[in-house]
DNA sequence: CCTCTAAATTCATATATATGACTAGTTGAC
DNA sequence: GTCAACTAGTCATATATATGAATTTAGAGG
């Protein structure tokens, strides 16, 4: 193959001018996780740079967490997998042992919807689709979400069969609509627990509750889910660590 | 110079080495903030490295949060700073204007203790300095703390002069007592309010509080302090950012 | 068909070198 | 004395190359 060229500004460092144009090809659905990206000889070869600074762009995506390394095999997309992270705020531990519970997920409710103040303004549309959703742990009801998500791009979302979902969303809206969830903010508050939410998550009404919201956005950057998930603050627990 | 040889195993990379080299002169004051260490090119010479590898090691450093790099001047020891971060759990905003407010510090109590279980547990130790302090955002009352630092690392902590307290510890840990604070863990929970608590940040008792148990490490990864800090819930505000 | 070996491929580490960008200090003209 | 130009030092980017380690593939031999 003859030498491409990278996109974007040529007064940017080529290996920066590398890593977006990866990320862009990724982004378009180029390589899927199973197989390698070309080796990083290929790509200096078909950008015309050398290895090193290849190396170096690739390290970038790397670091961010969107692709990945497997020495004497090759460099690989990584499947987004952290959409079970929203309990990572809360304790996993059964009131009785020390063993981790297995989270499950029930949907409630899937519908064609009017995106209310806050999901509007996150997502930029009125237009969603709205999830309700419960998950448990051992059985124990531990979150509840609501979850809205831009018609447009999630056409047909409404009527997949419920067997289609597992307990994470993400890799479905990856398989299905082509939407690959890169990062999303968390940001977390308390209050008290509304009527509807106590009677989901068998509490009362006016019980403590942590509050997360969070946008998730693909890979230019474009939010494409939000979402707002009540626990029992008595359950949270987060651990942060800084440097 | 002599080539001076890298410490620890030599099985490991030549880059992991010399990081690991680094951090143990940087742990033994060797240099402070306001110079510069060796360049690039003489730390290569130093250790008969190649500037590539040198380069690689204090990249380690730097994406830690240890190390500064400034073109054209050097690399320099980062100050420690980020004590006030206790503050990014709560809301800054003052109540009418969207304003920051400043925070400010007021010592209660110093004095030579014995640890309280958790404190022990995490410290290594019973023989600790306990310090009580109030965190105000413009005069209103936000944050209780509990620290223990254990006192065979501080001594004279107690007789220090009030004036040498700034709003920040971690600063005054390390040009007093040699005491870095590389990293730290939050844990936090959420409860409601003790009598002493709730007199101390001017609410009721069994108001909802944010709970937040910190235990600091040195460059070594010993513990070095062990914190309880106690805020109002209705404050708590946090933000995640995951990828 | 299976197993072991050898070779090819790929990422990981390391060296040597060159040029550009930025900083800080020095020199020199005015 | 002031300010501009120069210069040496330092990090930033980039190339070219070599060797090692881990994995995969191909093939020989049973």
């Amino acid at each position: 193959m003859a030498t491409s060229s990278l996109s974007s500004d040529d007064r940017l460092p080529a290996y920066v001018r590398l890593r977006d144009t990866l990320t862009a090809r990724i982004a378009a659905g180029e390589w899927t996780p199973d197989a390698p990206i070309p080796s990083e000889m290929r790509l200096a070869k078909e950008y015309g740079l050398s290895v090193g600074t290849v190396r170096k762009g690739v390290d970038g995506l790397v670091d961010e967490g969107l692709l990945e390394r497997r020495q004497g095999s090759g460099t690989y997309v990584r499947a987004p997998s952290f959409d079970a992270t929203l309990f990572r705020f809360f304790q996993l531990r059964e009131a009785d042992g020390s063993q981790r519970a297995i989270p499950s997920s029930q949907l409630i409710v899937r519908a064609v919807a009017t995106a209310p103040e806050e999901a509007a303004e996150a997502l930029g549309t009125t237009k969603v689709i709205k999830t309700l959703r419960l998950r448990s742990l051992s059985d124990v009801p531990v979150l509840y979400e609501e979850i809205y998500i831009p018609a447009d791009r999630f056409e047909g979302f409404v009527e997949l069969p419920a067997s289609s979902f597992g307990p994470l969303l993400y890799p479905l809206y990856f398989e299905r609509f082509g939407v690959l969830v890169k990062h999303a903010v968390d940001d977390l508050s308390f209050d008290q627990a509304s009527a509807t939410v106590a009677q989901q998550l068998r509490l009362k009404a006016g019980d403590p509750m942590a509050v997360i919201r969070r946008t998730a956005f693909d890979l230019k950057d474009k939010p494409v889910e939000w979402r707002i998930a009540h626990g029992s603050a008595a359950q949270f627990r987060y651990r942060s660590e800084i440097s």
